[in-house]
DNA sequence: ATTATCTATAGATCTATAGATAATGC
DNA sequence: ATTATCTATAGATCTATAGATAATGC
């Protein structure tokens, strides 16, 4: 009903540098409750105490409520990993062991996402319009720089002609088992647990006479 | 307070031919909520809507709540798994190859269980004995079985040396991988995905002279 | 008497709204 | 006047308990 309602009518898509400090602190501790707990077990109290304040006051800065500040959260998430991959894939260009690692280890510099139980959990819980922004930034996020790694490497004829997607999902989906088996008992260090999502990737666990990427110099692009 | 209470201290261990008829119908009715959308976001409500009872009645079949609940759904859905998988495992021996097919074919029968998101997102609203109860049972029933695989296809010297666990939490990975593929815009069948995800596994997917499973008879055991 | 439901409700918690308050900037 | 909080609370929902009811089996 407000006239500055109407003008933003995708507040949450505004850059971060158009947020007021406040506003990002808010989105700061809600994305670390979010991203670990899930949308459902996170209440918006549970956000304002650790913000210091009273559940009341975050409405101050998302007015439309919990499921804005969700998504607003999913949304600046999955900006960051888009501009750290497209960069990161950029660097490593063009061999594409090398991108890999740096997929990878781009990850390990970020909080772990938890990508399918978001799908599964989150998503169901949102409106329609929530879960479609939400899918959709995650998948030009995530998706998309993996999508043109494995299709340019699919071009140069080094990778077996499947889907790019689906190569896709399984990279994201080994590097999640890499961040739970950190939370894990595993005493491995998760430099060691990259190079090797990386090769299984790559090369599988069968033992032989294939490349092995830490101990020979051969590259995977046309170079 | 009652004598039968102090009998049972864990009932949720019962064999399935120990719980009533009705009992089972809400392990069924709950189990499918929980799995597809994690323990905070379904309600007692909501199962007991699904069955056509009311949210108290509940509580006679399952007297300590919805914890106890939810316990004994993943207790039971993990029970499953370990059987079907040891089943699995074993028919397929010993070759290594046809035995993570085996393991991809059984989750393909089973409702998908969304590892990640209930070690991230249930276990952290659980009590510490529940969620002890929730990871033991988790690696026992998944965990177990593909550890041993594995580490027979080491002791055969087919498989790099690293450490079983890892190897089972990678494929456990491709294999939730799979399960986020179908639910999404992917073409492939099922059958599809899990050679893929098998061949990967063994091979990776660089494209080259390597053995392909499903044109070579070539076989991973010693005989 | 036992089994399996039901109604009714207490008590807690959660989201969201209304309106007050205090500080800052014009 | 604007910004950023606060208090207070309505209304919804959720878990859990108490006790009634109806059917079945001894």
């Amino acid at each position: 009903m407000y006239p500055e309602d109407e003008r933003r009518p995708e507040a949450e898509l505004q850059p971060d540098d158009a947020l007021s400090e406040a506003a990002r602190r808010v989105l700061d501790v809600a994305e670390r409750l979010f991203m670990e707990q899930g949308y459902a077990t996170v209440a918006l109290r549970d956000i304002a105490d650790a913000l210091g304040m009273r559940q009341a006051s975050l409405y101050y800065h998302f007015p439309a409520g919990k499921e804005q500040l969700y998504v607003a959260v999913v949304e600046r998430v999955f900006a960051r990993h888009r501009a750290g991959l497209e960069a990161a894939v950029q660097a490593a260009a063009p061999d594409l062991r090398d991108q890999l690692q740096a997929v990878a280890d781009w990850f390990g510099t970020q909080p772990p996402i938890n990508f399918l139980g978001m799908m599964y959990a989150d998503l169901p819980a949102l409106s329609a319009e929530g879960a479609r922004r939400v899918a959709r930034s995650a998948f030009r996020g995530v998706f998309g720089p993996l999508h043109e790694v494995f299709a340019a490497a699919q071009a140069r004829g080094l990778v077996r002609p499947l889907h790019p997607d689906l190569l896709a999902g399984f990279f994201i989906a080994l590097l999640d088992g890499i961040t739970f088996s950190l939370t894990q008992q595993s005493h491995l260090p998760r430099a060691t647990l990259t190079r090797e999502a990386v090769r299984l990737m790559l090369y599988g666990i069968v033992s032989g006479d294939e490349p092995v990427p830490s101990e020979q110099p051969e590259r995977f692009s046309e170079d």
